[in-house]
DNA sequence: CTGAAAGCGCTTACAG
DNA sequence: CTGAAAGCGCTTACAG
């Protein structure tokens, strides 16, 4: 049984006001009374309440984190900043997943509300959502949902998208399978955009059945790698827009027999770890999570804080970089 | 503003004792009655607050997980099993990391406290830990400490690790270099354990300069194979005891121009997805993660739900398996 | 500098 | 079946 604040202020002989103030570094408190108070609290090993405290002082000292998977390497970034941020600003951080359902959103949102969050960081899965609580600051981070006047910080989609596909163009390539995840998702719909600007800067167009959308699976990478290689011509490259649908193509290209970049170049939209150790090493638009992280953490603490003057909605890019590995080759 | 149970009240002309009796399904509530409440509190979008509920009824609803490090695949796998599970019970989980500092951890220990957490699930980095509260049930997942009486649900660290080293010893390797993260952990004694017990059983040991002791990352890794790799005669094998080790160490022969398995076979403990699709694809010692978080949460909810007439602590040592690939070759 | 008191939003015996 | 009341453990004006 955990120690309470009255136990503590009964054994100081103060009352549980004082050993409140005192614990909560409140000035106009006797230094002796302070050390007695402090000093007890230590040897009974006092905790708050959280409960209470934020039951009687309104606030929860609590933030929400609602993202589709924590598997994702891109999300387990994120969110490993967001939650050294946040603790270091005095935040907790409660998480919620929504694999992608909307419903389970619906639900992940009524109990962050019932939680009391402060603020909340939303990687959204449908287009409107709602949140009980319109005082409570929201910042959607990678996706965005079709909101106005919602903060978002996303890494530069289209840009990526469009510097791969150049790169492939610039080696010759002019027959490019793309495949893609959830075709409702503002990422896909701004990768696909990016990568069709550039083939058509380049005069080319994006043939429909080289659009390959599906989920963002290994699983359905490795099925859409197979439908663009059975395709008459054949593909000369194949651009996937995420780690989890590079991973199912090059095992796929693998078990084909198909030689990457020999036979078929591969080049991928986002860059985790182990890019540069595989058999080829992968040629990548490289995202910039961490920055993604930590801008979004700072974007929110600063709407909590108050001190943001500048009440309009920001609309952050973050840049990430093309990074050239063994994958792609001339045609 | 979010409603409150005593406008609900209000509005639909009952006290909140009934209103709250309704919304919680409580017998003997006129079904009527019940009908006008769900009703008033569905159109005000009412959500009860978590922190009132909590302090009244002395349970949080809530189940504590502090693990070392989100990023790590292994925990990252286990977590979210866990939240799974704890969701499907009526559990919320509320998340701290470690970064394998005790007093990190310690500090860890106390937010829960104070989150009045009814479990938790620990990855323990130090060898003593406490938690102020003694009546909440607290299961050690993967590692485990020195403390007696506590549940410990892990894979089979010993095991797993002597079946890399039979597998390399059949195939003729004598001289293995033995890779393995921080030496205070319990996982990193038992799997140098397992590899020490299999090389002795075959009439031969571990040199000390064969076992190179460091950090689980992939820096380490690389590091410690270039070591391996300077000694005189050069190992043919090395055993990685993590996947980010593997990573590094792959890494590492890379450039140094060590071909795998030609010049160096190479064996690693745990299976992340890319072990499949890298150069070369890598044999390994499968860890049942899944499994691992499945069975921790069984074990900490039937704690909870108090049906467990065996109050012993339990040892769980979950089996995993050896997946052969193509990293290793006969001598 | 300190204390008595109100009250945060609920749940839950208790009485009717 | 329903309501009035107590109280969970704190914080915070208010009065001294």
């Amino acid at each position: 049984m955990p120690a309470s604040l009255k136990q503590i202020a009964r054994e100081c002989g103060v009352s549980i006001s004082t050993a409140s103030r005192a614990l909560n570094g409140h000035p106009g408190v006797n230094p002796a009374t302070r050390e007695r108070v402090l000093a007890a609290a230590g040897r009974a090993g006092y905790r708050p309440n959280n409960a209470a405290r934020a039951l009687r002082s309104r606030s929860s000292g609590t933030i929400g984190v609602v993202l589709p998977d924590m598997l994702n390497n891109f999300y387990a970034a994120c969110t490993a900043v967001l939650q050294e941020q946040f603790e270091q600003h005095g935040y907790g951080m409660v998480l919620a997943v929504t694999r992608n359902d909307p419903a389970r959103e619906r639900e992940a949102l009524r109990r962050l509300a019932s939680a009391q969050v402060e603020g909340l960081v939303l990687v959204p899965t449908s287009r409107r959502w709602e949140f009980p609580d319109a005082r409570v600051p929201v910042v959607e981070m990678n996706r965005h949902s079709s909101r106005a006047g919602i903060d978002v910080v996303q890494s530069e989609e289209r840009e990526g998208s469009r510097e791969i596909i150049d790169h492939l163009l610039g080696l010759g390539h002019e027959r490019i399978a793309v495949i893609v995840g959830e075709p409702q998702f503002s990422t896909t719909a701004e990768r696909v955009d990016g990568a069709r600007a550039a083939l058509e800067a380049a005069g080319l167009r994006l043939a429909p059945e080289l659009l390959l959308a599906g989920r963002h699976t290994r699983a359905w990478g490795a099925e859409a790698f197979r439908t663009a290689w059975s395709l008459e011509p054949r593909p000369t490259a194949v651009f996937t827009a995420s780690s989890e649908l590079a991973l199912g193509a090059l095992h796929a290209a693998q078990q084909l027999g198909a030689a990457v970049p020999r036979d078929v170049s591969l080049a991928a939209f986002g860059d985790p770890d182990w890019f540069d150790v595989c058999r080829p090493p992968l040629t990548c638009f490289e995202q910039p999570l961490q920055e993604v992280g930590m801008i979004t953490a700072q974007l929110l603490l600063s709407r909590l804080s108050g001190d943001q003057p500048d009440h309009r909605a920001s609309r952050v890019r973050v840049a990430g970089r093309l990074v050239i590995r063994d994958s792609v080759a001339p045609t």
